[in-house]
DNA sequence: CCTTGACCTTCCCGTGACTGGAACCCCCAT
DNA sequence: ATGGGGGTTCCAGTCACGGGAAGGTCAAGG
């Protein structure tokens, strides 16, 4: 299979599978004509990196999960470390926005929003005595 | 006032302070030796720009904001806009992580974490069905 | 007077995970 | 022969800085 078809398949643009291929995530044999063919495996590693990607997982944390599921004598405790460690950023990271969304809506609730200059919100950012 | 006093009177790194300079934010004076001459103007923008940045705006919107800020004829609409827009980036991105978190906090709770290598994450990774 | 150390300057490279584009090759159909 | 739709490589850019090198400046101490 070409890189485009694996595209299609996948649902990864072919920039970022070739990208994939130049970090060394995947490694897809090569046709007379230079053109990469995929197998199922590469497939199969695609889709699984795909997931992992949209769980919001690092190319490093991939890359770890990869070696992981590829090992047959793996502990699972690995890789829940490896996932709480990962919920726990993400956890900060709704922590933060949370906090951004909640003084923003406040902000903009108090801006009248017309045409009149007066706005809470730059008073804010201007630090508001 | 030189730019170590700034950086720690406003919080910001002297890196991030050159390069709000060198992106136009502010325009320092010089002096003589060539070291950057804040006055108390650019330290209130500089304050500004942190306060804006920590609530999540991008440097675009930042220039956006300040211009209204110094814009005496402006329409606390346009602020309103520019503060709702960049929420509603904000509550997507929240939703993005909550999404993220809640099959997270699913597939890990459903995780032995033990020695043994069954790994109900890895399995949903691999596309389990 | 000289040195030390804390400042300051510019400049360039690296970050993460791609994306866009240029320039070029390959294959099939008309 | 030509056109179009694949594929390939490589380079540059994204965002908002941070690290570090190489070198100029300044106040204090010996």
């Amino acid at each position: 299979m070409n890189i485009g078809d694996v595209a299609t398949r996948t649902g990864l643009p072919a920039k970022t599978i070739r990208y994939y291929e130049d970090i060394g995530l995947i490694k897809p044999l090569r046709d007379d004509n230079g053109y990469r063919r995929f197998r199922d495996q590469d497939l199969h590693k695609l889709n699984f990196l795909g997931r992992a990607r949209a769980l919001g997982f690092t190319i490093e944390d991939c890359r770890t999960l990869m070696a992981l599921y590829e090992d047959e004598t793996r502990a699972s405790a690995d890789v829940k470390k490896v996932a709480r460690s990962h919920m726990g950023q993400i956890e900060a990271k709704i922590a933060d926005l949370n906090a951004m969304r909640d003084t923003l809506s406040h902000l903009i609730d108090a801006c009248a929003g017309d045409d009149r200059p007066d706005c809470p919100i730059l008073q804010d950012l201007g630090g508001k005595p």
